[in-house]
DNA sequence: GTTACGCGAGCACTCAGGATT
DNA sequence: AAATCCTGAGTGCTCGCGTAA
């Protein structure tokens, strides 16, 4: 392997300089820098990343860890978080949980062996709240709690769920069936959904996964409204055969059915077996799905859905990303070698924030403590297509 | 950063001995073993694996390239080439080519900066034919020629491509409509296609995009038994938009169709405008998906598709991966300081292959030479649903 | 010969500080 | 004082070789 002491041995210079001509900074004059060049074409040189990253502690690269990147909703997302990396001169490197075990932990343990930079987790996570808060390296959360010192980017799902709520209100719905995942892991805290922008809680117990919102606070208003609510879990949210069956038994076990809201691939699904029944959309049934993606518009008839701004998440998750990274290498600077660092990384963490940013995270009460917790909210919008009248 | 020395000096042990502990290695005796670990737990010490990658030289990271990863079958594909490459305790670095300029040739050059251990390019590439020779590193292609060194695994599209016809000639179809990309790219060589297992070939002059072979050998077979094809462009297959306009265009531009095959996410909007006008399908109109993934099962009616063996390919490629980051890693072994490193590359490549993958390499002609370009090509399987006869 | 451990030279690059003009 | 280049001490881990029981 030719290496950078080849370089200066054959332009007659030390490696110092060969450096400054490879990363072009420093103080190099031009006759210098082309003999060097001539050099490094001459031998074939190329630079081994593997020296820099050791003397740097980093590799710009990022752990993006979801449930299935299979499923269309994830592949948007990874596919703009990679555009957002790529512009900050960033690589992803990609891990669906779906078929691996203990995918969580060793990407956290990459991220602790200073492999990876940061991590954004995506991902349904077993470890323990203790867990997350020991790790003291950065990660930034889409859609789910991990502890309070980790940021988080998300839909605002309760007003997602108003809004549906709603929609169904007014046209008049009487029976709405509601298909979604484990209704286990709808009630796992215990206390009540806070509700955005106002100091109001629902009655139901909240739910660690922020996605189920929209569901619990949905439920809530249609209930007051006097609304038949009914529900069909889908056990494994990554195998699509049990769309189609979910969809299936939402028509054969509640015939008087005239709304039915759904993940977006169960809302195909829903279309599908309606227009095999011969049932009619929307006049006898209203198809809304949520988190509805691409596959939602190719549905057999584009379907009416609650979107989320994938393209506006991932860029909040890099920002996010980059700014975690930015401020464990200050502490890390200014603590050395004092175990202060920790400590350094809490104080900076409110630092960096600029007062416009800090108004747009939307503190869910997540922890009764005065740590800030931030949560970063993304507006959901409702696209009315031929499903829902 | 508590590094391994302060770990010898804790457990009163040399760095070596910490060293054969973090990797369960070499000749350590229990008593030592405990010691080390003791300090390790105390200290709170975690491996830098920065500092053995560059020892190394590996980073376990094979960079994955693909046009778009929002396509469901490219996802599915990633997806499957992640889970096999965990397998082997590796790890992928995702880059979708859509939206980045030079993404490319900034991937190859990581591979050769020894950041990536290999690369598997299933994008479509502008670079040429040398550029590619000239890497001299791990590279493994999916579905398409980069160079004869380079080896392919891709499907068997010719068959593929024979089977549809036949399927639709068989069904009576007279006026098919065909939607694909763009037309220029469909012969950009100058011999004809290859038709495998067989001398023959065909009259058209064959494309260096594998994929496109299913259309020539299609449109081939449907002229020969006398059944008009139109062609139906899509510019941009990373749009989605456009395959709802192209499914449009089908059904206006030529009245009397009666038969439609089409890339999946197409054939599902084809299926979707066909509904909408009150087409019978599939007594007025059929409709095959071509590399139908889980969208066309989710279409307005079940398409029948013609679909890959995702699995399998992500397999392949991986396999075919390793075995050239091992040969590679052999040549560079055996040529040490010899600037014959590449010669013992191309030596190691036909010893390294049992006799059994031998055979199931087909030799797709594309280079007149000796040399032995390796094209692994998987079976492709039809699969009739509810949109044919 | 086998088991157990330490020494120290790498690995390829970066960068603060010194020397020179 | 400013521009230019070099020296050499890191960066943290690996592994061949040496020693010893």
């Amino acid at each position: 392997m030719v290496g950078i002491r080849d370089v200066a041995k054959k332009a007659g210079v030390s490696t110092s300089t060969v450096s400054l001509v490879i990363n072009n900074s420093g103080y190099v004059s031009q006759k210098m820098r082309d003999r060097v060049s001539a050099a490094m074409a001459e031998l074939n040189y190329i630079p081994n990343d593997l020296a820099k990253n050791l003397y740097k502690g980093r590799t710009d690269t990022v752990g993006v860890i979801m449930p299935t990147i299979q499923h269309p909703f994830f592949a948007s997302l990874v596919a703009r978080i990679q555009h957002y990396l790529d512009v900050q001169g960033m690589r992803a490197l990609l891990c669906s949980t779906a078929d691996q075990h203990a995918a969580e932990m060793q990407y956290v343990d990459m991220l602790q062996r200073h492999t990876l930079d940061a991590l954004i987790v995506g991902s349904h996570s077993q470890l323990s709240q203790e867990y997350w808060e020991g790790i003291n390296r950065p990660v930034v959360a889409f859609d789910r709690y991990l502890c309070d010192s980790i940021p988080t980017v998300g839909a605002d799902h309760v007003s997602g769920g108003r809004t549906v709520a709603q929609a169904l209100i007014a046209s008049g719905a009487q029976h709405v069936v509601n298909i979604g995942g484990p209704r286990s892991r709808f009630h796992d805290r215990d206390r009540g959904v806070a509700l955005l922008n106002s100091r109001e809680m629902s009655s139901r117990p909240d739910s660690s996964f922020p996605t189920v919102r929209y569901q619990l606070v949905m439920e809530d208003e249609l209930l007051t409204a006097g609304i038949e609510t009914e529900y069909v879990p889908v056990e494994d949210l990554s195998d699509m055969a049990l769309f189609l069956r979910a969809a299936e038994r939402a028509l054969d076990d509640f015939e008087d059915v005239d709304a039915i809201v759904a993940p977006d691939l169960a809302a195909a699904a829903v279309v599908q077996e309606a227009l095999a029944r011969g049932i009619r959309i929307p006049d006898d049934l209203q198809v809304i799905a949520y988190d509805g993606t691409y596959v939602s518009a190719f549905a057999g008839i584009p379907v009416t859905s609650m979107t989320q701004d994938v393209d506006e998440t991932a860029r909040r998750l890099v920002v996010h990303a980059m700014q975690e990274i930015e401020r464990y290498a200050q502490a890390e600077k200014s603590a050395e070698g004092t175990s202060a660092a920790l400590a350094a990384a809490r104080e900076a963490a409110s630092g960096e924030m600029t007062s416009s940013e800090h108004k747009r995270y939307v503190s869910v009460q997540e922890n009764a403590q005065g740590v800030p917790y931030r949560f970063d909210a993304v507006k959901l919008s409702y696209v009315q297509r031929g499903t829902t009248r």
